[in-house]
DNA sequence: AACAGCCACAACCGCCTTAGT
DNA sequence: GACTAAGGCGGTTGTGGCTGT
């Protein structure tokens, strides 16, 4: 493919932070025209943005129902283990964090966590009692999930379901308790058939 | 009060994938 | 099947605010 000139900024675009005025009118244009065909969007809004900036800004900022900031103890648990468990995948990680997004996320593991995950993995010693709660987590998840022989990973539950955000379980945590429940080890002879 | 350094986060960039023709 | 445009994703950067000196 030909190198395409796809980022904001060049030929005259609109850059930088978004102001509430082009807020609105994105907001605006998106619920006569709906989320999509966002280069149409750019042109149709007025904004002298490009597409994908106002994909950005509308997914991560002015989408309805998003959680900004207060990241609580259970969310950042979960983003840990999920980390651990998809790694650098912030988009399945945001998936199913209801209200987040994956650049919030991603953020916060680059600003927070990383820090975090490095500091225990230089002192294994000094685990807090809510460390080795984790751990215990994470010993389940790893039993679910392992990395074959080629490197890919053999996942040992149902993916689709695991990322299914149509089910009413996507509310709150309640699909944590399935499948991360801390003495829930799954039957192999059970999750084969999966 | 002024400055420097650090941190957090919004936004951009470039690559890859998907959809349309 | 080949090609192109658009969407999606992860990595990275720029910058404003905060904190320490």
């Amino acid at each position: 493919m030909a190198p395409r000139n796809d980022g904001a900024g060049k030929r005259g675009m609109n850059r930088g932070a978004w102001t509430s005025e082009e807020d609105r009118k994105l907001a605006q244009c998106i619920q006569t025209h709906g989320a999509k065909k966002w280069k149409a969007l750019a042109l149709k809004s007025g904004l002298n943005r490009c597409g994908k900036s106002c994909r950005l800004r509308w997914l991560n900022y002015l989408r309805p129902n998003i959680k900004r900031g207060n990241i609580s103890d259970e969310e950042e648990d979960l983003i840990l283990r999920l980390h651990k468990l998809l790694g650098n995948r912030w988009s399945l990680i945001a998936g199913r964090l209801p209200g987040r997004t994956d650049n919030e996320i991603k953020n916060y593991w680059n600003s927070h966590l990383c820090k975090k995950v490095n500091q225990k993995e230089e002192k294994p010693e000094s685990s807090t009692t809510q460390e080795i709660i984790g751990q215990n987590e994470n010993a389940t998840l790893e039993k679910e999930v392992a990395v074959n022989e080629s490197g890919n990973i053999d996942v040992n539950f149902d993916v689709d379901e695991f990322f299914n955000f149509s089910s009413e379980e996507t509310n709150g945590f309640d699909w944590l308790n399935k499948y991360l429940e801390l003495d829930h080890i799954p039957d192999p002879e059970t999750t084969k058939n999966l």
